[in-house]
DNA sequence: TAGATGATTCTATCATTATGGAAACGTCGA
DNA sequence: TCGACGTTTCCATAATGATAGAATCATCTA
């Protein structure tokens, strides 16, 4: 992955409604969420979400796919790996590895995660 | 980590010059570099730099320190440390726990161990 | 076919961000 | 004290992004 394709990554994802809908997305996943599921959970108007939407699987982070009147959103993890990996290859100075994996303490169960139960928490090995 | 700061930092991260400023910053670790040599490398006018400087310092993503007239930029790992870990924490679903752990899929050596990039050249995906 | 519903696009408006010239501020050496 | 230099702030301008009402498109049911 090369930068400009990082800065697509990170500017679909620095705006609060758009990280909450991939939030929200990753929540749901691998089924993903009808648009107005995620409208009415979010509180957004149909435009609105619809330009986030759009945004988002413009950058390569959600995909979409049609059922009947439904269009259902999903999360593409893929993206959202390469998105880390690239970050965590250049976030580590040469001098000191003092990345991600070095460091394990920042905080294991964050907030309050609804119903993720804290299964699969472990980040790095 | 909660969502808002994430956003602070992510909206820091995405845009090509600052992104660009602290890959460089990286690269100069832990030193950091001289606003003069940050602007003359990257070809940016000091207003500009200035700019970015702030923002990025203002997400808490640069330190900065005096030495006589020079101001030295460098980065902080913890930041990046904490947004990785915040992304990673998020973008696993619970059904499939496909993130950069598990998977392996997108990277041979780099998502398996999170270390690497930093001291060869070949950081390209 | 019509009608209802889900989703997107069109359009306009408002807000934020990026850029850089010029001026101001700070620090240094003489 | 001065002038040189590095850096930031001020300011105006341009570009981009966010928001949502209204219209449009698409799909289902009857």
């Amino acid at each position: 992955m090369q930068s400009k394709q990082a800065v697509t990554l990170l500017s679909a994802l620095a705006q609060s409604s758009r990280l909450a809908v991939y939030r929200l997305l990753i929540e749901h996943a691998p089924d993903g969420l009808a648009a107005s599921a995620i409208a009415q959970k979010l509180d957004l108007a149909n435009a609105t979400l619809s330009f986030h939407l759009k945004e988002l699987s413009h950058a390569g982070l959600v995909a979409s796919r049609q059922e009947g009147r439904f269009i259902y959103y999903s999360p593409v993890i893929a993206a959202m790996n390469e998105l880390i990996g690239y970050l965590t290859d250049h976030c580590c100075s040469q001098s000191e590895g003092a990345c991600a994996m070095g460091k394990a303490g920042s905080k294991p169960a964050t907030a309050a995660r609804p119903r993720s139960a804290a299964t699969s928490k472990r980040r790095r090995a």
